[in-house]
DNA sequence: TGGTTGTGTCATGCT
DNA sequence: CAAGCATGACACAAC
């Protein structure tokens, strides 16, 4: 059984990586600089066991048995110090692995009919401003995705400044990978500095009086959207003939599926989104992945049947002329644009309208265009047009239409630079040298990922403590005590853990055995070197046969004949008295002690018979006080070596196990992050997808005119409901910036 | 000569 | 309560 002890000295460090690999952060420098003692002493140890050092140098070294683990060549790597420096990072880095995991595993459909809105997960990432787009009959989920926020910020490693203190340079590198590609997403870097967008913030405060302006002007216009939704005669689906101006009250307006089709409330959902990309990315996600299930399903929705079948000139798309001064909204029917909902009228992007030609000029839902002008106005990064089109175009007075536009994702990195950010984050990050790099790099180029581990990681966790320890001890002092054998104990405790005790040649052979088939040649190889005494030469000498002493507690016959064993030449050329001396300087002190007070048996019986036997045996001889006085001591001195030996082992073990837990993390770390590098990959492809999906669409927009719209002017959003709307770029930046100072609004 | 390392031993607590 | 085990702490020797 094992003790409330063993389990703190060797469960909570484990318990602590495990800890830290689920994304529990484990602060272990709390402990150990408020000294408490136990885990203090856990992890560096108070006594020379734990402390690093050559225990043995290469003369310990068995050829064949690889290095010792103590051996020199793993001083640098095997040390305490490193250990608990390697546990440090584990909970950096295992939190963003495992959102990775959640990023993907934890995306439900049905979830994210709410939670995913196109809109604002397609334009978040480039947003500088922030803002939750829950409203009040959605508590739940405003905690759901703020608590989403903080962990895909540090998952995508985007923007998190003000949490982000203890930035490491792992954070720093995805970073930068985000940077890179949003930057060629049309989202400046400068968004992501906080500094940055503090000073947006501070700018936001100067506009702020225009803001109020936007506040009393949309508040008359959210009136007026409700008044003045236009219904399709054919399809029931409405469409807001005046732009809902009022961002707040949008804002605070709840995508619901259950809402009537007809409120366009949240019509301006994309450029409610807050400024935390996490959210932003997460959002981009779900909805690229809704996007992609439904290019796979291809679906034909009413909202591509409205698109495409309208004929030119259609009577309903050209009464959409709208109120001077009042934003264009342009429904094109892609409701419920996510995937839980209608989704298949997401079909807007769908392959089918991929195939149509750009230039199939069909008058699709023209619009009035709207006093807009502000071509220079920083549009909101928040709405489609800021994700896809290049930041330069945001800014400027470009009214070339979306086909047009440069690749913007052209820059972004490649899958050698991905890996090799990787490859160099666990390098510098974990400590790997060169060589583990490389051999990392080799598992990732078998695509393996965790093949590697199977050799180690099932078992080392499992056997760590439960071989070695529990099963172990417990054997060992179960048998020791109840068996009536002293040398079945021995041999068994050191078949399950390498253990050491005092054996005779027939067990120490077998000890080998077993030792070998357990794998602890490490162990063994130092072990061995435990004790000095050869009992056969031991025996070989009259003197002594009545003796026959016996302290190779645990080593192997070989290991005796090799390494302690004088030349047998040199033996035969040494008188007996060289010999004598020889033998003297190999007894134990207790050996001496027992020769001097004639005490007529062997330690070895003293120390290793059971209790029964051994009192029996003191029962036949006639011993004076002193001798039974030394006999227990004998005894107990004896028991209590073994069970130091013992216990030095067991700490070894627990280290060695540590470090190849550590190492096993360390692999998943790598797998990890290469997953994740790849789900950064395939997600800007599917950006790519998007963007491309979006200047068809938005080139083919007409107003009543036949004219394309200018992509400086205006620009696609997505509504809660599926919906995407047509909307000047001005009031888009309006909006955006309104919901940006939302959320710092609320952190203060 | 002092530091490191391995080992033995003792004290103590626990089973 | 005795026996045994586990382990921290210390001493000592070898290097």
């Amino acid at each position: 059984m094992l003790s409330l002890k063993k389990y703190l000295t060797e469960g909570l460090l484990q318990f602590t990586i495990l800890l830290s690999l689920i994304g529990v952060r484990v602060d272990v420098d709390t402990y150990l600089t408020s000294q408490l003692p136990p885990l203090r002493e856990i992890i560096l140890g108070p006594s020379s066991a734990y402390t690093q050092t050559q225990f043995h140098n290469l003369r310990n070294t068995l050829d064949g048995y690889g290095i010792h683990p103590k051996s020199i060549d793993l001083d640098n790597y095997f040390t305490a110090r490193r250990l608990l420096s390697q546990v440090r990072a584990l909970d950096r880095f295992q939190v963003p692995t495992t959102e990775v995991n959640a990023w993907l595993v934890h995306r439900d459909p049905e979830g994210s009919v709410s939670g995913s809105q196109p809109s604002s997960g397609l334009t978040l990432e480039s947003s500088s401003g922030l803002q939750d787009v829950t409203g009040p009959d959605n508590g739940v989920r405003e905690s759901e995705t703020e608590q989403g926020f903080s962990e895909d910020l540090e998952d995508l490693g985007a923007v998190a400044p003000p949490v982000s203190g203890d930035l490491t340079k792992e954070d720093i590198d995805l970073i930068d990978i985000l940077w890179r590609q949003d930057i060629d997403l049309g989202a400046g870097r400068e968004i992501f500095d906080y500094s940055h967008r503090q000073k947006e913030h501070d700018v936001d405060k100067d506009l702020c009086d225009g803001a109020e302006q936007d506040d009393t002007w949309s508040g008359a216009g959210a009136e007026a959207l409700a008044r003045n939704l236009l219904v399709d005669g054919e399809t029931g689906e409405s469409f807001p003939a005046q732009f809902p101006a009022d961002i707040s009250s949008i804002t605070e307006a709840v995508p619901s599926e259950s809402e009537p089709p007809g409120l366009q409330n949240h019509l301006l959902s994309p450029l409610l989104t807050g400024t935390e990309s996490p959210f932003d990315l997460e959002q981009q996600w779900q909805d690229l992945m809704s996007i992609m299930e439904m290019q796979a399903m291809e679906v034909n929705t009413s909202a591509s049947e409205i698109l495409y079948s309208a004929p030119p000139g259609d009577p309903l798309s050209t009464n959409y002329s709208l109120a001077p001064n009042t934003p264009i909204n342009q429904n094109v029917s892609l409701h419920q644009a996510s995937l839980g909902g209608c989704s298949q009228d997401f079909s807007l992007f769908s392959p089918e309208v991929e195939s149509l030609p750009v230039a199939g000029g069909s008058t699709l839902l023209p619009l009035a265009p709207s006093n807009s002008t502000s071509l220079n106005s920083t549009f909101s990064s928040t709405n489609l047009a800021g994700l896809f089109f290049p930041a330069q175009l945001n800014g400027s007075a470009n009214d070339t239409a979306g086909p047009e536009l440069p690749d913007p994702l052209g820059g972004l990195l490649d899958e050698a630079m991905l890996d090799e950010i990787s490859l160099m984050d666990l390098a510098i990050e974990e400590g790997f040298n060169p060589v583990q790099a490389s051999q990392l790099e080799e598992e990732f180029d078998s695509d393996s990922g965790l093949s590697l581990d199977s050799s180690h990681s099932p078992s080392s966790l499992s056997s760590s403590d439960g071989s070695s320890s529990s099963s172990s001890s417990s054997s060992s002092s179960s048998s020791s005590s109840s068996s009536s054998s002293a040398s079945s104990s021995a041999s068994s405790s050191f078949s399950e853990e390498g253990a050491v005790g005092y054996s005779s040649d027939s067990e120490t052979l077998d000890l080998e055995e077993a030792e070998g088939a357990v794998g602890y040649q490490p162990e063994y190889s130092k072990f061995c070197r435990m004790s000095y005494q050869d009992p056969a030469q031991l025996s070989c000498l009259p003197y002594l046969e009545h003796v026959g002493h016996n302290h190779t507690y645990n080593m192997a016959p070989s290991a005796l004949d090799s390494a302690e064993l004088p030349a047998p030449g040199a033996l035969k050329k040494g008188s007996k008295e060289k010999q004598a001396d020889f033998l003297d300087k190999q007894m134990s002190r207790d050996e001496h002690r027992a020769r001097a007070m004639k005490i007529p048996f062997t330690n070895d019986k003293i120390i290793n018979l059971p209790v029964e036997e051994f009192n029996e045996l003191l029962s036949k001889y006639q011993l004076s006080e002193a001798q039974l006085s030394l006999i227990r001591d004998i005894r107990r001195r004896g028991k209590n070596k073994m069970a130091a030996q013992n216990c030095r082992k067991r700490k070894l073990d627990t280290i060695l196990n540590l470090e190849r837990d550590v190492e096993d993390l360390q692999r998943d770390k790598a797998r990890l992050l290469r997953e994740k590098v790849e789900f950064l990959r395939s997600l800007r492809q599917m950006k790519q997808k998007v963007q491309s999906l979006y200047q068809e669409v938005f080139g083919r927009l007409r107003d009543e005119n036949g004219r394309p719209y200018s992509p400086s002017q205006y620009a696609l959003q997505y509504a809660g409901d599926g919906s995407v709307l047509l909307i000047p770029r001005t009031l888009a930046d309006q909006q955006a910036r309104r919901q940006e100072r939302k959320p710092k609004d609320r952190r203060k």
